[in-house]
DNA sequence: CTACAATATACGCGTTACGGAATATAACTG
DNA sequence: CAGTTATATTCCGTAACGCGTATATTGTAG
């Protein structure tokens, strides 16, 4: 899993443009004023979202129109497998792992590797 | 959406420890030794996901063991549901907003509101 | 070519984050 | 109680981040 897309998501105002952005392609200035965000700001996050991935850009005319990329999210989508894997079996194996314990201290009286 | 799980889950070291956790509960003498850190930095990573809700702890004489916390991640698939239902759909509505833009342009010769 | 609109980049600043080393705390052992 | 193990916290230096302001770039219109 690449932790680029978990930066990216991990600024607010990062993650409001990316939700923004689910009601489909916005040019960046649109984005700033629905956000409150002023310009350069905006570039700069829309940067970060663009080389993480996120978005990518298209020039219309003067503008530059942002849209998502579907990508790293489902990259997200399926790491997440491996936990809905877990949730639904024994997710707490704490007691497994405490008769480990209890057992390596019975037989530990010469310490063995 | 809580932005605290993005930020725990950027930190490599981090999105290490919650993967190793997968496999079950662990004191921090085992983490740090399986992930090759140091003591004081897993300790503080753990913080930082405790923090985050991502795991929680439970001491066992000694040692503090930790497991993980599904909710965070199960808000977090709940999040993906959003995006899940657009890339079925047309995701990428370029064509629409261009026709919209188009169409502005037409009727636009009064700056209303 | 000049003027303008939309966007990107550079710079300076204050804050935060991470890592390492040292130290503090807590619990077990004898 | 002293010694030891396991873990947490503190302090420090450095690097990255987010913001605001100013400036550069690119495309459009006349």
């Amino acid at each position: 899993m690449n932790t680029m897309t978990f930066s990216a998501l991990a600024e607010p105002n990062r993650l409001d443009i990316v939700e923004l952005l689910l009601n489909g392609p916005l040019p960046v200035g649109e984005i700033a004023q629905r956000l409150d965000l002023n310009q350069p700001q905006t570039s700069k996050h829309l940067r970060f979202l663009s080389d993480a991935g996120l978005v990518e850009v298209q020039p219309v005319a003067n503008k530059r129109i942002y849209k998502l990329r579907p990508e790293p999210l489902q990259e997200l989508d399926s790491w997440l497998d491996s936990f809905r894997r877990i949730w639904e079996e024994r997710f707490d194996n704490l007691d497994v792992y405490l008769r480990q314990l209890q057992q390596k201290s019975n037989n530990d009286g010469s310490g063995s590797k």
